[in-house]
DNA sequence: CAAACAGTTGAACAAACGTTCAACTATGGA
DNA sequence: TCCATAGTTGAACGTTTGTTCAACTGTTTG
């Protein structure tokens, strides 16, 4: 069943039906984890939202959800569940005054990696 | 019903009910289009998946439809509707040799992204 | 041409997602 | 204390998404 394997040989050739089991068993061993693409998916799932990504432009200047709600067009409780998913994945900060809770980016980070994928659009 | 506004008033303040009206529509006009903004999230939703992300990886060596699946361990089916996606989204290449299909990564531009956000992730 | 294999496609289905609605908590002012 | 406003939450709803299945196209080989 098993075949000779050429250590060199690339993936797929044309006299075969696919690349050897080893060849097969090599390429997994060189993915990352579950785990790691998982995390990782997850990850760019939160900025694969228009609503989320709007709020997160919004709030370069530290507002509150009532504000948010303005700006945006939308409900508050539509901001505020948002504003949960983006609470729960550290990208956001918040600080209550008074009445109202202030929202702001948690990190500069949040805004290179919005300002690169811009870039990569824009081409 | 409209406020006086003082030019640099901070947009959210504790004697008042939330920002003024105007800026409330200058914040607006900061905001990127919503053409522009949707682009962006449907980019990043591109990389939500786990499945998406391991065809990627997997890519970074030209692979058949065949050898994609067998490495991932699912169906020709699920991954060739995967690969659809990436490449209407232009992040994939794809060559007919013989009976095989070879798919490979598009450009450089997409591995920096994804390095990117690994490394965020580890964090 | 027919058989075998590689790959694609559309419909169907379940799971995940985003918004709405109504009910709730919490803070500040009267 | 009572009321108005700010914000959160959970259930319900419709939409979107990923996989499966079966049928299909296209290429190579006998």
């Amino acid at each position: 069943m098993r075949k000779h394997v050429d250590e060199e040989l690339p993936m797929c050739q044309e006299h075969e039906h696919g690349a050897s089991d080893v060849a097969i068993a090599r390429a997994q061993e060189c993915l990352p984890s579950e785990d790691l693409l998982c995390e990782l998916s997850d990850f760019y799932r939160i900025f694969a939202d228009p609503t989320r990504l709007k709020i997160l432009f919004t709030i370069e200047e530290p507002m509150c959800v009532c504000d948010i709600a303005r700006v945006l067009g939308m409900t508050k409780s539509a901001v505020s569940h948002q504003l949960k998913v983006l609470r729960q994945s550290n990208l956001v900060r918040y600080k209550r005054s008074g009445k109202n809770i202030f929202y702001s980016l948690s990190d500069e980070h949040v805004k290179v990696i919005i300002e690169y994928a811009l870039e990569h659009i824009k081409e």
